[in-house]
DNA sequence: AGACATTCGTTACAGACGCAACCAACAGGA
DNA sequence: TCCTGTTGGTTGCGTCTGTAACGAATGTCT
């Protein structure tokens, strides 16, 4: 096993990358997958996009909450953020009230229509979620998720 | 413990949806996260972008490639890859050869600048997964790929 | 040969994206 | 009060993206 002319722990230094086994890559990929296939069951049933999904997501969660808050919590560019309420609100899922406080802030509510959609759609990520988990495996799932959780934790610095 | 008007077995399907606590959402945080910072690394240093990135890198791991096949190898969509192509030939960094017995197909190759530039590429690379793994630990890194390799598994099906 | 389907790669187009600039409103100090 | 800086949210603009359509070349079947 010993190779003289070169050493062990050399690390390839002037050897290709394997790009199929490169960790970001390998991450980046499994992600887009997985969006993909999420996002296609909410774009056909309710006609969202992943923008809008993490907006409706949010408010839904929070009940009442401001825009600079959604972004905060799901991770999104403030334009996004504005652009998907929008069209949320075009659609009549979503409503607007002025803070008599500060009046720059709106906070937003879900209308009845919003919310039905709203728990149609957390039925829908519930059985996503599951049989994503079933289809790896609970073991893998777990230790994806605690690897994720790794990175989380990096991620506030 | 028991709650006789609500069975444990429920899963709270009546109840908001934690988006931080979701797997797709959080896989995608973590992956884009990722991806932004090796992403400003080779932005930096090369001027380049992730289609290119990947491209070059493609074409460095094979030496002698289509544009098809770059598409498979690094799961991209073929406009990207035309696009890459075009602006990394611009560069001077690439080269395509006709190939004789099928018209229609290009082979690249990279030039000796291109060669230059993917094996600085390899270390920054190379660097930053290690990094990666040193800050996540190697116990969750290991983690993190196996949860990887399992939805891997089941990107052919 | 001829007709039809498929493949390789490019491009026109419309939509989505983020950066930067912006307006309105607040906050704080002089 | 005035001046300056900051914050919430929107919008203009250039860029990037995927869909669909395309031209050219190849393969296939008759």
């Amino acid at each position: 096993m010993t190779s003289p002319s070169r050493p062990q722990s050399d690390g390839a230094e002037n050897e290709p990358l394997a790009l199929e086994g490169f960790l970001p890559y390998r991450l980046a990929r499994a992600a887009e997958h997985v969006s993909r296939q999420f996002a296609e069951l909410y774009r056909k049933r309710h006609g969202m996009t992943r923008p809008e999904w993490r907006t409706l997501a949010t408010i839904g969660q929070f009940n009442r909450i401001t825009a600079t808050e959604i972004g905060l919590h799901s991770s999104m560019h403030k334009t996004k953020v504005s652009r998907a309420i929008k069209t949320l609100e075009e659609r009549g899922w979503v409503t607007r009230q002025a803070d008599q406080a500060d009046r720059r802030v709106e906070h937003l509510e879900l209308t009845r229509e919003g919310r039905n959609h709203y728990m149609d759609l957390v039925q829908l990520a519930r059985r996503y979620e599951a049989k994503l988990i079933a289809t790896l495996g609970e073991s893998n799932a777990e230790q994806l998720s605690a690897g994720i959780a790794a990175i989380e934790t990096r991620l506030g610095a």
